[in-house]
DNA sequence: AGGCATCTAGGTAAAAATACCTAGATCGCC
DNA sequence: GGCGATCTAGGTATTTTTACCTAGATGCCT
């Protein structure tokens, strides 16, 4: 996880706001890379990196709602403050509600989008080791067998390896083989450690999670 | 947990309003309940109703982001939807932030309004039964005595028996005790299960809930 | 055919959790 | 002073988990 330094993504087909962003950001020693348009921004887009997206909302070819439905997609899980020269309430409610972390009017005020940048900024910083587990959790979860993913979530339900050998029609034996694998594929000490880990960073979603 | 009838909570001092928006959603036999100001709301609100709010912007006296606030801080889960005649996009933006479900332009239309209103209603009933274990295992987690709170985190966080009572300086067998009590108290089967119910309803927010 | 992953299952043993029991020390309250 | 709550801790026994070991059956890929 190299994250040090924190890059902020302008994604604007207008020259004059990336040029005028860009001088902001980097008077307050914020480093910046801009984009004319989405196809640009995701080709050079890093995911491991601590970074935020101020993106505009009309844009040609691709809109900027449409690159958020597209990072959501790819699960880049990037905060994205929209910018928008002609929105409304609508539209601002549209962007938060699909999990936008902010909206600004253009023309917009130095100070004020300065200081938005700066909060999603040390929001992501915060949530980077958390984040970060995540990921290496998500890796560690597709290594298992089908088998050991069965066994998982009975774990996780609570049920002892009498009963789940019981439910697969098993060995008790045979399931503490898969949870013994799980526990080692995925790294925990225990089965405590193992329910909390889980659920920790997937929750009640797990079940749905690939 | 009688929670049948869907509430509808109307708060604005504009009286047109109220009877206007009562009237849209008795047309689709959806309770409703009006107050001219957030004095008589609060008064009046069940917390345990299966509701929505929709909450006018500016009122004399108390507004609605006040009331939005003094909600958030009685805990009152309940979702806003706001109505605002001057609004504006910075407005609705931190109608959002401030945990809004939904804001909206008056005049409003009339089946964008009902439809916003059906889909929240609709997800807070999705929300009841998790809400109501939520409650219920707040309330039993008030019963545990300081020490058995204390060994509750630390199981946790996956500690061991031996390595909590080498943490706190006394017996295996005291844990075991106090181990014992939490899960009867909390009604729980077994660690996992243990792990898995405080987790589930409370998260990494866990160790900061009172 | 051989290698590899997977699921299966048994043995042995230690460690941990769980379920019961008793019971002393302390403290605040009526 | 007695009562109840709380924290403490031991005994005993059972069940469960965990850590090691071996190893057969299956199926897939080269």
């Amino acid at each position: 996880m190299e994250t040090n330094p924190p890059v902020v993504y302008i994604v604007d087909d207008d020259e004059a706001v990336r040029t005028s962003l860009a001088w902001l950001l980097s008077s307050v020693n914020i480093r910046t890379e801009c984009f004319d348009g989405p196809e640009a921004f995701l080709k050079a887009y890093d995911a491991n990196s601590l970074s935020c997206l101020i993106l505009d909302v009309r844009m040609p070819e691709i809109s900027g709602f449409q690159l958020q439905d597209r990072l959501k997609e790819i699960g880049a899980d990037i905060p994205v403050i929209f910018v928008s020269g002609h929105g409304d309430i609508p539209m601002s409610v549209r962007a938060l509600h699909n999990g936008a972390v902010d909206f600004l009017e253009k023309p917009y005020n130095s100070q004020q989008m300065l200081e938005r940048i700066q909060v999603t900024l040390k929001n992501v910083a915060g949530n980077m080791q958390a984040r970060g587990r995540r990921q290496q959790l998500k890796a560690r979860l597709k290594t298992l067998t089908v088998r050991e993913r069965e066994i998982l979530e009975k774990v996780i339900m609570g049920q002892s390896s009498k009963l789940i050998a019981r439910d697969l029609n098993i060995s008790v034996k045979t399931v503490d083989v898969h949870r013994a694998s799980v526990k080692d594929k995925l790294g925990c000490q225990s089965t405590a450690t193992l329910v909390r880990d889980v659920l920790m960073d997937f929750g009640p979603e797990f079940l749905k999670a690939a």
